[in-house]
DNA sequence: CGCCTAGTTGAAGTGTGTCAATGTCTGTGG
DNA sequence: CCACAGACATTGACACACTTCAACTAGGCG
């Protein structure tokens, strides 16, 4: 007798990935799974944007658990180059480290809510909780087919490609795109863009402008994008 | 009383990443483990190179695990651009998929010896093995490390310099470099190392020309490359 | 209202893809 | 063992997307 298996993980389905959950780890857990995780958390509030979480080559103590909020993760070259890996949202985990130090620097791009996650009690309780443990792994996994996706469009594609695909991510997200008056509310800059689609900010702008010139998108002020041909702009992605 | 325990994993060293281990699951996998998984595993032996394992877009059923030999993994665009996500080795795992299908193909480079791990009696047993399925849990962090490196790679990086980094891997592994004649045997064609980085087979050529004109390297044929300058190799990849 | 940062647009330079031709391996069959 | 064929690798010429540098404009916050 086991009781009640709220939504048991199915390796097929989800290593496999899963259509609807989209990765959210928050998604999966259990009422019962995120009592635990929180057993173990301190909660972390930051209240405004730009905050950093913790740097490149610090001390790695913690994984985080994105709550509300947006974060961006990104590494710095010796010289000047940034390369964000990714924009996270609420469901994602972020803290990955190398040798004991995080490969990264964190940051919010929007006031955020993090669950707090030290190794130690993390690593004690996974390997208590099975079930939970797997759906770190799903989520790993659904990470690393992000990261892939990712090196083939850093590789392959057009910078108006990269763009066109990059805008086309946030269609799903109420809390950034506005169905009804089809807009997308951007929360970074165009910097910030350029350093996750690895190109620079002029290039992005004369993308934007591009897209403005065929009639697929109308700018409002920089951080707000109106699309008004989305087949144009789902073609553009996937040329 | 827990009985002998070999080789627990520390979440704070494994999922950080240890220097030493280098992401090869069979390196921390204890012989009860591979006992297990053997036990759930179908051997699978590969006699030649350039032999598929699955394709893109196949239903997967398995992962796989790599006993001996190389395997290449590579999606296909809708065009003829092939991206190959992967060179693996002995104690790389392979077969991500999403929504019930491989998101790439796999090959062999060199003849190979695999075990294929079918997915349902591979999820029961890390449900019931958590210490084994926190292996797995690390080795997909290693990958996702893996992958995200090579995202800045491809993106911010010239031909020259990725080259330059993709031979340096190479120096590490003793069946590919011999260290008394510093001498790399490469087991991939031009276009692979092309469709590796993210690039074209003329790129690659025009960038050992390049290495050795400068007495870095010296070609003896396309698959055997002498290692003249080290140091100069390491600045190149690093600049 | 004015300063300062961020964004946009323009002009010029360059790395790399593309196309084409030549050269070189490899494996097969005579 | 050699000769041949087909694939693979290399080199050259050219085109172009993108970066870089620079000037200008627009937003946002004091």
């Amino acid at each position: 007798m086991n009781g009640p298996q709220p939504r048991i993980p199915v390796l097929t389905t989800r290593l496999s990935g899963d259509a609807d959950e989209g990765g959210r780890l928050d998604a999966v857990l259990s009422a019962e799974d995120l009592r635990r995780l929180e057993g173990i958390a301190s909660v972390l509030e930051l209240p405004a944007r730009n905050r950093l979480i913790y740097d490149q080559g610090q001390a790695a103590e913690a994984l985080y658990f994105i709550q509300r909020g947006m974060v961006a993760t990104s590494v710095h070259d010796g010289d000047g180059s940034r390369q964000i890996l990714g924009f996270l949202r609420s469901g994602d985990l972020f803290g990955l480290a190398e040798q004991g130090r995080y490969i990264s620097a964190a940051r919010t791009l929007t006031p955020a809510r993090l669950f707090c996650l030290p190794l130690a009690p993390l690593q004690k309780l996974l390997l208590t909780d099975a079930r939970l443990q797997l759906h770190f792994l799903t989520k790993a996994a659904h990470d690393l087919r992000m990261a892939q996706r990712q090196m083939i469009v850093l590789g392959r594609h057009s910078v108006h490609r990269r763009l066109a695909a990059f805008l086309l991510e946030f269609l799903r997200h109420d809390d950034i795109y506005d169905a009804a008056e089809q807009r997308i509310r951007l929360p970074m800059s165009r910097t910030d863009m350029a350093d996750y689609l690895a190109t620079t900010p002029e290039s992005v702008a004369r993308a934007f402008a591009a897209m403005e010139r065929e009639g697929w998108i109308r700018r409002y002020g920089p951080k707000s994008i109106q699309v008004l041909d989305l087949p144009a702009l789902i073609h553009a992605a996937s040329v």
